[in-house]
DNA sequence: AGCGAAACCGACCCGCGAGTCGGTTTCCCC
DNA sequence: GGGGAAACCGACTCGCGGGTCGGTTTCGCT
């Protein structure tokens, strides 16, 4: 449904050397970029933490936009695969799916921690092209997980709810949760964290959880369906 | 609770003019550091906006660090006291307090777009220091809302939930929706997106507005409580 | 072996923009 | 009204970093 989606890459295969080179300096830019910033991250200073040379970076990007293009692409593809994998390995239950790609999303940003900084905030460093670029690869993966909470609320399974704007709503919660855990100003192991953040999910959409009731039941009193006085 | 909150504005209150073109210069620079970019808005760029030159800009700012630390110091600010006075007007349920910041943070991000990009997107492209400060507000609203959750959840006005991330996966919500509203990529007016996010926020904590009862009651089958077979 | 192209190197070029500085205007206050 | 400081101006400097280029190495292929 999000029409276009690029198809990834295109290179025609060039010697093999050649393309693990590329993929070490793909790994040394979202390094880079994410720690310094698009702009204080230098051609020179990339090339040399992927153990070449400057003549060597531009051999495989023409251009610094052109790398920082190649970096978001590459995160993209990942985090598509990533998020359709689950996807399909969660059946049916457009709840479930919708919870398998929100986790698939914090699981995979939790494990390249430079990646998300780099979606998150070099878009606007990067002039109005990269940005835009940015924007339309969050609004592909907003897009999706709206389309299942669409079902799902076609269903009766969720309370009644914008589903584009949950969905987006959502994105932002897994985000500000994961940065604020790579930047260690959240304690908890990211399985906890995760855990957590499921059932904040769950609950923003007035939803059960599709497997029943989760082990820890009678917690206290009122979990769900809380009837204060 | 933060602590420390420096004390916002130390200068000692030139003439008046000159604090007005400080004002022009803070306003010029909030608004091209969120189109350009930290990296590509020029400081002659920024003095001509605010209809003065590169001198006098520098008479007020000795470096283009020192104005980006003073546009984000302007904005904290302006967060803090909106969110304050939101606060102390809500009284004391802490459901209903937590509800006010976050929708005094929504306000005024909303009505000053420009700012809330700065805050997003700029605190890693100008290093590692302001990148901090931007994080240490950020963890002050947290904390703030934090606190009111866990007012709330030892009072039994919400399911069991962890505090500090609630409030962190909160703040994330409403500047991704903000966000997204900015760039024009949702559609819907700012009133009804703050209803709908409210709805997501107060479900997502599993507790009920302090107001008794929303006035769409039976839109539905299961708005609360889903009991789904 | 040896040829040709892909891959790589690093010294050099050059525009751009942050920061400087001597000078000019504005305005407060005696 | 005039002296002096605050406020402001804009031409200039200068280092930094993106991009170039001629040359060198590596490697596949016959």
């Amino acid at each position: 449904m999000p029409a276009d989606a690029p198809p990834a890459e295109i290179e025609t295969a060039r010697q093999p050397r050649a393309e693990a080179r590329r993929g070490d300096l793909l790994a040394a830019a979202t390094r880079l970029f994410a720690e310094r910033g698009y702009a204080a991250a230098g051609m020179d200073e990339i090339a040399r933490a992927a153990g070449t040379s400057k003549g060597g970076l531009y051999f495989h990007f023409p251009t610094k936009q052109a790398l920082l293009a190649a970096v978001i692409g590459r995160a993209a593809d990942l985090l598509r695969k990533r998020v359709a994998a689950a996807m399909a390995a969660a059946g049916d239950d457009p709840v479930a799916r919708s919870e398998a790609a929100l986790a698939a999303l914090f699981r995979t940003l939790a494990k390249h921690r430079p990646l998300g900084r780099v979606l998150a905030a070099e878009s606007v460093a990067a002039g109005p092209e990269v940005r835009e670029r940015v924007e339309r690869i969050e609004d592909e993966f907003v897009a999706l997980i709206a389309a299942e909470l669409r079902r799902a609320l076609d269903l009766g399974l969720t309370a009644p709810l914008d589903p584009e704007l949950a969905a987006r709503a959502w994105f932002g919660m897994v985000r500000a949760c994961i940065s604020a855990w790579a930047d260690g100003r959240i304690a908890a192991p990211p399985g906890e964290l995760e855990a957590e953040l499921r059932r904040l999910l769950i609950r923003s959409a007035g939803a059960m959880p599709p497997d029943a009731m989760p082990p820890e039941r009678a917690d206290r009193g009122g979990d769900r369906c809380p009837d204060r006085p």
